[in-house]
DNA sequence: ATGAAAGCGCTAACAC
DNA sequence: GTGTTAGCGCTTTCAT
């Protein structure tokens, strides 16, 4: 079909219109230096044989490539949403993405590898689970923007949420709400999960209420909310903030299950029984069926951060601090309501 | 930090092991033609200078690049799953994937294009919305295989999962449990939606249903669902079959909400009341709370018959036929169970 | 088994 | 403004 004929090539265009590869270069790029009547010739010509320039070439020949590496996770539904504010900021400063895919059979160390040999330059890793010393070997390479985790390693950039004050939030929410009697349904060793715990405690002990402190082990999964539920059960407390959606709605299910009051669909407020705070806003959260009070996380400042960050490290400029520090808001559901006292 | 030492070539390997820059190429890729004791030699030196090979000057060579383009929508949580089961296929047969997202802000025409600056040697397009016209313009340049949609034009190759037929499984489902007045929620113009409206109504035909036939107008959102229940209400039907999860899930929620029994949470049977089919088994409806029944597309296969078909074409090998057509299954979860008469 | 030379398609310096 | 000359880093003949 497309068999025989060779790609239309640079020197084809310019051979066609009459002019050095150079000054049809000049031209294609946009670059100033080419006469508006050469200018117009070239362009149409390039039009009229359909010609697409190679970046290979491209790239190989300039000295900048302009490209930024970026990893991310197909399992995390919240990496797609940053993928779009990444596309709009790095367009924004005239960068170009270069996408490297993380699946259940294709790690993290093989989706770097793709992006060092496309010579990008700097990578922006999403959640990165390398160990910290393999991220400072690949930041003695070329600039590293590590997202959504911290990372205690001077040459790696980090840009992620203020999880403590996510947590804080949330029982702020709940504690202007009445609330009293709060649990942590904890994420263990999972990234951010230290940050989250530690803000739920912050929060509790600032309201006076350290005492009732209290952290259930949990996880990432609706299975770790379950089996926290089930903890809970024999004395459960009025609210509950959680690690996660995900853990947040198995722990809402379980509640449910057992005649406590449930959240209310189609945006009705929930009054009494358990209050949940989720965190995420995953795409999930928002569905009528489960319409989960949570934190969100800025999308467009992580994802502007992490470019202006890149690109900074990139040309050089300096930069204040290693961390850039997102502020997350709470969005409020249906699964937080006063406390009814008894 | 990375400033001035440039980056090591496969000069500067063979330089250091002393040999030409072609055997050190030969080793480097692996080829055949080398001695045991130079390989070793070769491989250690790279090793240590820490090459890596510049992916723009090997394609640039390369007569083939071993590149498939793979256009997917950040929006459609399904794509991320399908780009897990391409990167298994391509990789099994010695084929790289770059990507090149779509999102609410960067449209198909420009992911594609940036692709044909990759010089891939074939595209994959996820359910790409360009007309019909654009995409048999863009397979006269190099093969194009459209996913989860039809294309009416022989140029343009396909791989999409039996709609129709996945519709018919949902209805033979229901009929199975004694369900007769069955309503299919409609998807209008979206891709996909004709094919799940006619297996619908060729099942219902099939089992002597068709005087029972009836089409509501509904949507890919939540909010059509929903909708779409409020017209059901008066007069409510023992179960629906839905174009898509998001929309059942609106629709459930809506029966929910004016007392119609609904789905049974923590993986239990719903007995009695309108059961509820939805369609593509997107991630949240497995979670407890949501627990619907749905027709699944086989990620798997869709993606091997998207890899070898885009391969087929590059590599000239004679196809049979033009379209892919997987088989659906039916994931029977909670939201479908026995009809109650009366 | 190894090396020399050519060149993929393009951009960057420098001449004119 | 425009053309000429050199490569970018690699693979690919074709010698040896």
């Amino acid at each position: 079909m497309q068999s025989g004929e060779r790609r239309t090539t640079l020197a084809d265009v310019a051979a066609e219109a009459g002019v050095s590869v150079a000054l049809a270069s000049i031209v294609i790029r946009g670059a100033a230096g080419a006469g508006a009547a050469t200018r117009e010739r070239v362009l149409e010509v390039a039009q009229r044989l359909g010609y697409q320039p190679d970046s290979r070439a491209r790239l190989l020949r300039s000295v900048r490539t302009r490209l930024l590496g970026v990893v991310f996770d197909v399992r995390h539904p919240f990496h797609t949403d940053l993928l779009t504010g990444l596309y709009d900021a790095a367009g924004a400063v005239g960068y170009e993405l270069t996408l490297s895919a993380v699946t259940p059979r294709r790690d993290e160390r093989t989706a770097i590898g793709g992006l060092l040999q496309d010579r990008c330059e700097a990578l922006i890793l999403f959640s990165p689970r390398s160990r910290t010393a393999d991220l400072a070997a690949l930041a003695a390479r070329l600039p590293v923007v590590a997202m959504m985790r911290t990372v205690r390693q001077r040459a790696v950039d980090v840009v992620r949420t203020d999880d403590t004050r996510g947590s804080e939030l949330a029982v702020d929410h709940l504690v202007d709400l009445g609330h009293r009697r709060i649990v942590h349904i904890d994420g263990g060793a999972l990234p951010g999960a230290a940050e989250r715990r530690r803000g739920y405690q912050d929060a509790m002990r600032r309201h006076d209420l350290g005492d009732l402190i209290r952290v259930i082990p949990g996880g990432s999964g609706e299975d770790d909310g379950a089996r926290a539920a089930e903890r809970l059960l024999p004395d459960p407390p009025t609210a509950v903030t959680v690690f996660n959606d995900l853990s947040a709605t198995g722990l809402l299910d379980v509640l449910r299950g057992h005649g406590h009051p449930v959240p209310g669909g189609g945006g009705q407020r929930f009054h009494g029984g358990v209050s949940v705070v989720g965190y995420d806003d995953s795409s999930f959260s928002r569905l009528a069926h489960i319409n989960l009070t949570t934190v969100a996380q800025d999308v467009a400042a992580l994802a502007a951060g992490a470019v202006r960050r890149a690109v900074a490290r990139i040309e050089g400029t300096d930069v204040e601090h290693r961390e850039v520090v997102i502020e997350p808001r709470l969005i409020i559901r249906g699964t937080s309501g006063p406390a009814v006292p008894g």
